[in-house]
DNA sequence: GATGAATGAGCTTTCATTCAT
DNA sequence: CATGAATGAAAGCTCATTCAT
């Protein structure tokens, strides 16, 4: 009984999440009202409470949530260790909804007021620089690409590179520019 | 008389600018009260509405203001038409200060909801990409670099770069990794 | 169920309105505050935002209200087809209170700014046209008055002199003069 | 040359006195700024202050002003001691702008809050009554009208009559339908 | 679990008034 | 006399949060 109830909650836990992670990247955070979200998923305000502290704690949870969602992506197209498994991350990244894939940005505004954002996004930050500077010493072994260079900082810069694009897309570039900019890019930063 | 007047008031108005692109920076534009604003420079808040005509525009304003800035410190660092006045202007942009630095990651929130915003960054980005795929084709031209591939993709493809390395900086990177990144980084990518 | 919340948010909507035109006419929309008619029925200003957009709002609702409370009131007193039926009608008119009997002349003054006010006192007055021109010509088939005159016109004397009647009592006329010189002042007007 | 400069001061009082009457008829007493009093003079707000106490002041020493304005006029047109002065004053009224001839109601909107403008108010409309009254008793001792009725209430209803023609006018009644109201309903009043 | 009426602290904005020049 | 920059008290309104049902 209690495992059916905790399946029950926990779906509508993810409703919530979802529902909030969409209102809070098209309107942002502070535009979004607590009364949106619950009747976005045709419920009443105070039912989120059941489910979330109050909206910091839901914006935290959402922020969390997004985080793995992607992580979880990078990890399945990573899989394979040749070159083009970070071409499938970014399309797999691609197909994510907008507000998946963009929410770290628009949590940054947060990083400076709210610690446990900060957190969450820094750690997620070491994970990809670890995870993508262990498949670069791979390939360097493999001699896929030259081992002269530090594959940290390599793993850093890729990663820059990426996040910079998915700036750009905000300013208006367009999806298969993006596409096609990040497979030249990282090219030319691993020299390949 | 009026110009006395005016210069007065003109120097008020970027007194308050400046302070509201402090505050917007380090607490996050909805976190900042209109009185906040109004004691970092020691006047009531009553005064900042005989300058701006509400919040919002006191925001656009100060937007605009850090675009400028930014474009200004561009332009001065890029005039020598070699490959390190990158580095200068990288440089240069480190040397400002961060609420500048940094303004438009922050403003990107509030380009879904507010098109003024949106306006004022896709400006200041094309005024990027011009500019810089311009200096590009000089070097080109000059074969300082290969004229093999697109000045514009090239001149995007840098901008993704450098903009990367900002939101890369929120995340915890270091100004000396940074500076030293960004300068082997578009080496790479230039292919130099 | 719905029609017992409906009912319980009517009620509210009504203590509402009562206390608001209280207020209105005794200190004035301007200087009635959203707190003190909150206070006045023992909720607080938020309350009044579940059930009016917000002030004129209130104002305008007030206004239809008590147009609708004199409108009932004068179709009741006017059902028997004599003359006195008008001496009830102004009766009936002073039993009311005070701050839905002057009502409209205070909603004069926002006439000029509030076109919703405007439309709704223009109607109004329309009605009572109608309404006493049709008791107006059946006096006169029964030849209880002459019917040398234009019922309009008549009409529109009579509620000249009742409206007049009214303003001099603000300016210090007592009740019951004001009876019996309505009384006589129709008589004469009708010449009877 | 103190004459000169009270009579510069006087000049100037009337001015604004004349330019915030219009101002509170045209958009009421709360909707005007002592700005737009200021502008519309070509003056600045500080200028207001030298020649009345506060905001209040000035609304009084207008309705003072428009209140003497109107009880000239109908000084003038009342001395011809025959039936038609009543006509003439009418008409007279007619001419004069409306922010003039109406602001009494507007200004009954205060009489509940402001005791200055109350006794102005009444001190008014008893003039009018004795006045009228005095008119009445000589055209009665001349045969005019019959002496049957007592003279002030006569007088009380022919002020009421006036002042609620003044209300239809605001309500959307024309001035010609107006004038021809006015002269026959004081003559059914008389019984003349 | 869910509701939704009520709260009240807190926000942006307005504007009559002052006073140094 | 006149200015106009500055004030600050006070207003309307919002919305995250609570809690009796």
């Amino acid at each position: 009984m209690p495992k059916v109830v905790s399946e029950y909650k926990e779906l509508a836990r993810e409703r919530i999440l979802d529902s909030a992670s969409k209102l809070f990247y098209h309107v942002g955070y502070h535009n979004t009202r607590m009364d949106d979200i619950a009747k976005s998923i045709g419920v009443t305000k105070g039912t989120l409470y059941l489910y979330f502290k109050n909206k910091e704690d839901l914006l935290i949870m959402a922020c969390q949530r997004n985080v793995t969602l992607l992580e979880e992506s990078l990890k399945n197209a990573i899989k394979s260790d040749f070159l083009d498994s970070f071409d499938e991350f970014f399309e797999e990244e691609m197909r994510m909804p907008d507000y998946v894939r963009f929410h770290w940005i628009f949590s940054l505004t947060e990083v400076e007021t709210n610690n446990r954002i900060k957190e969450i996004l820094a750690e997620s930050y070491r994970k990809y620089v670890d995870l993508i500077a262990a498949v670069l010493e791979e390939l360097m072994e493999k001699q896929v690409i030259s081992a002269t260079v530090d594959s940290v900082l390599l793993a850093q810069m890729l990663i820059a590179f990426h996040n910079g694009i998915l700036t750009s897309m905000l300013q208006g570039l367009g999806q298969d520019e993006s596409v096609s900019m990040f497979k030249s890019g990282i090219r030319l930063l691993l020299s390949v």
